[in-house]
DNA sequence: ACTGGATTGCTATACATCATAACAAACAGG
DNA sequence: CCTGTTTGTTATGATGTATAGCAATCCAGT
């Protein structure tokens, strides 16, 4: 008996769905990331690093809304890993950087990413696809800055 | 000096815009919930409670999707709070019911959610806003039964 | 009617994410 | 030079999610 026969008024709230379809969205990224050993935060990270080369962690997080703290364990996994460097600038920040190692693993990355990209927006019914991206874009982009 | 003077891949991305604006989403709308003792997980319990009297606690966690296991603290939580009722169909499932309390609680929950789903609509520019829905909707919806 | 497989509710556990508070060291501006 | 801010870090807790296992129960095919 599908769960389908019930009631669900929960698919007519747009932020119930928006819940939902991230959540799966992230689940599905998540595995395919996992397969060269990344998760998608530390995808995310790489891709921030190489367009910003020497970015501190501090500036890192503000970018990726994650705390202080957290990049603690982010940066040290990346670091770990041998995909970034960590280079004094102050006495106080670092700047962070990537390795060859790093460069290398972000193209293999950027692969996986674009085919899931390409992908998502595949499900979505052609007349609504161009409208995603901008839509989801104003319920944080401004968010951000305020 | 604004994180937005960096290069940012990121916004380009459908999948981290719905993954950034999904998170933005979750944390408004539980602040809000909070002031009435709600978790968000909570109050979507309580809609499919009560648009399918007497689900079971299994039925109610395909709908929402989440493991049985995590069902217990989550019904275990509502029925503490007075807001269900458990009662035994089988000898092995139980049936769920709002009590009126919960039917009180719901009420505000939904005034709530009513207020924030309309603002959340209302921060889309209008061209794209009635396509948002049936876009996150393509991307779990059929995911589901699959 | 019996038996094997599926379902239900549950415990325990682990991991990822995220938030907060506190701290020392170092920076930056007046 | 002094004060307020920033950086990196440790520690801790809440939340959400996933897996495995278990006992009791249901169900379907024979």
């Amino acid at each position: 008996m599908p769960a389908r026969a019930m009631k669900d008024p929960l698919s007519r709230l747009p932020g119930y769905a928006l819940r939902r379809a991230a959540s799966a969205m992230i689940a599905e990224l998540a595995g395919r990331l996992s397969e060269i050993g990344l998760r998608h935060t530390d995808a995310s990270a790489l891709l921030l690093i190489e367009a910003n080369e020497d970015v501190t962690a501090s500036a890192l997080g503000r970018m990726l809304d994650i705390q202080r703290a957290n990049m603690v364990p982010l940066v040290g996994r990346l670091e770990a890993a041998g995909l970034i460097e960590r280079e004094p600038i102050d006495g106080k920040s670092h700047s962070l950087r990537l390795t060859a190692r790093g460069h290398a693993r972000l193209a293999e990355a950027r692969a996986i990413i674009d085919q899931f990209e390409g992908e998502l927006l595949g499900r979505i019914p052609a007349e609504h696809r161009a409208h995603l991206l901008p839509a989801l874009n104003a319920l944080w982009i401004n968010d951000k800055s305020g």
